[in-house]
DNA sequence: TTGCTCCTCACGTCACGTGAGGTGGC
DNA sequence: TTGCTCCTCACGTCACGTGAGGTGGC
């Protein structure tokens, strides 16, 4: 049985999932990915460390921090429920919700005659509605 | 005239505005916001703030730093165009795709019958498909 | 006078970013 | 042997959060 997976340096891994070097180190430090061996002191690692990057990526975007992220990573993540994806997913839709506020408030400020959008009433109106609903993510 | 403007305390700031009392003092120290008045050591703020807290918060969300918001909340800050507005609103819409991916995604997870991502290949070729968007909000 | 809210100042934290100086594969 | 990439370690940064100890309005 020939084993010869595709061994990736760190440029590469940079290369393909888009992330510095920098917090690459930093994940490993909080034992969030690993290379699968090295070469010197170079890190390799297998082409499975991009799944793990997408999943970090992902799950930063739903405002999880890196060690919520680490028990989401750990094997067993998914055999005692689903309680903390499921409120991270409510937290995911209220931040869109925010998001389309902040899209729309951004529009109007780039259509609006007005020469600042504190003169505008319209722009005022739509920001402060936009205010009451700042929630922690938790 | 009679200009018996109502006054908020920092208190009645935090409970409308939903904002803790160390960012409104970190908001200050920036420059973003300010008291209009001290009662002995006590801010004194009216109601204008509220606007103003609802611009940083909207403009936080498009991932605006504080130095940013500081420039957007400047008095001529629309006078020389809104190339940074216009920008930023690009990195919005950006934004809200990679959550609408993380939404699919997690909500994928919370479906799916295998006992974790790494093993279904639908989440994990989603994943992938959702990683080399990954861009710095400039 | 007594709480209670508010204050300032310093330090901690989270997730990186940035050199400085050194190692090692090709 | 020479670059060039990669390494570790320490320190900086951004946007807060958290006490510690003190002030002051009601």
């Amino acid at each position: 049985m020939l084993c010869v997976s595709e061994l990736l340096d760190i440029a590469e891994v940079v290369r393909r999932a888009g992330v510095p070097v920098s917090t690459l180190h930093v994940w490993e430090r909080h034992g969030l990915i690993e290379p699968v061996a090295r070469a010197g002191l170079r890190r390799q690692y297998d082409d499975g460390v991009l799944t793990r990057i997408a999943v970090i990526a992902v799950c930063q975007g739903a405002g999880f921090t890196l060690a919520e992220i680490h028990a989401v990573l750990a094997p067993d993540a998914f055999a005692g429920g689903k309680d903390l994806l499921v409120r991270k997913l409510d937290a995911l839709l209220e931040r869109r919700r925010q998001l389309d506020g902040a899209i729309d408030g951004l529009r109007h400020a780039l259509d609006c005659p007005h020469a600042s959008p504190f003169t505008c009433p319209t722009f005022a109106a739509e920001l402060r509605a936009a205010l009451p609903v700042r929630q922690h993510l938790t």
